[in-house]
DNA sequence: ATCCCTCTTGTTATAGTATAACGTCCGCGC
DNA sequence: GCGCGGACGTTATACTATAACAAGAGGGAT
């Protein structure tokens, strides 16, 4: 299912992708405008991360505004709706690859190709928290390392 | 053991943390200078973690350096050696309270107060990456949220 | 139709985080 | 003494992110 690093038909990641976004806005009354709608494209042609200035700097190329809020207002609600996420530890955005299931993500992130896959795991840290009285909100699970291809590359 | 929201002898974590960094230091042919030394101290002051700015601060009135790459650099040796980590989703650096000990760490991390505990746990992620052929060198695992104090609080 | 309200996009300006590149000093082995 | 490597200091710059304000679009109430 996190296919990032197979072959697979992206065509199909892309608008399984798009479509739920638009379902999503439908259904919770969210606005998928031309901006935010390119800018899910944008993350959504590789399952690369993408730097914030990245993003702008194709949005301005399409005739977008040219400034960062531009691209962090869109890339912050693709976000903050589940359509796309922040990878951490490389201050970056990856288009979500399990659109429409809440899922608490985790991620592996090739440190060469910068490609991410995303996986569903069990949220760790819960008993952790619960013997020490600490509400988890949200969860930050990223692994680091080569994919098979940058591994073959060496 | 990860007793950040907890009373406790502080002084304790102190000493025990710069004895082993020390230990470490010798046994390794490393130097743990006076900046280095001193960096390491003030992150133990407290189980918060400290932006690299912050930690800067302390040192320039101490009469270190006062440039960026001051605090950087010591920072930068004290994570590469385990001595301290850095906590992606906040860009802050924490004391590492495990001192010695081999570990993926990961985290408990306050959004209010930024005291930070840090737990052992397996490493998530491994079967899945075993699975698609990824090889994982560093692992982030942060929950954010709210620490028992700070529930308190609100 | 007009007014008001909210939302979206755009701007300017600035804040916060991080590193490249270069110079100096010091301690050490020869 | 000399050369070398490591640590620390600098200057300058790059990268990431947000605060604050202006303008236009659309909808609902009157």
């Amino acid at each position: 299912m996190p296919q990032a690093f197979e072959r697979h038909d992206h065509g199909t990641c892309i608008s399984a992708a798009l479509r739920a976004a638009e379902d999503a806005c439908a259904g919770r009354g969210l606005s998928l405008t031309p901006l935010r709608r390119r800018t899910l494209e944008i993350l959504l042609e590789s399952h690369a991360a993408l730097g914030a200035y990245d993003v702008l700097a194709r949005l301005e190329a399409e005739g977008f505004g040219s400034k960062p809020p531009v691209a962090y207002r869109a890339l912050n609600f693709l976000v903050e709706h589940g359509f796309a996420h922040r990878i951490e530890a490389l201050s970056a955005y990856v288009a979500c690859a399990r659109p429409g299931a809440e899922h608490a993500p985790s991620f592996l992130v090739c440190r060469s190709c910068r490609r991410v896959a995303e996986e569903a795991i069990a949220v760790p840290l819960a008993p952790e928290a619960e013997a020490e009285g600490f509400a988890i909100e949200r969860t930050v699970v990223e692994a680091q390392g080569l994919c098979p291809a940058c591994r073959g590359a060496s």
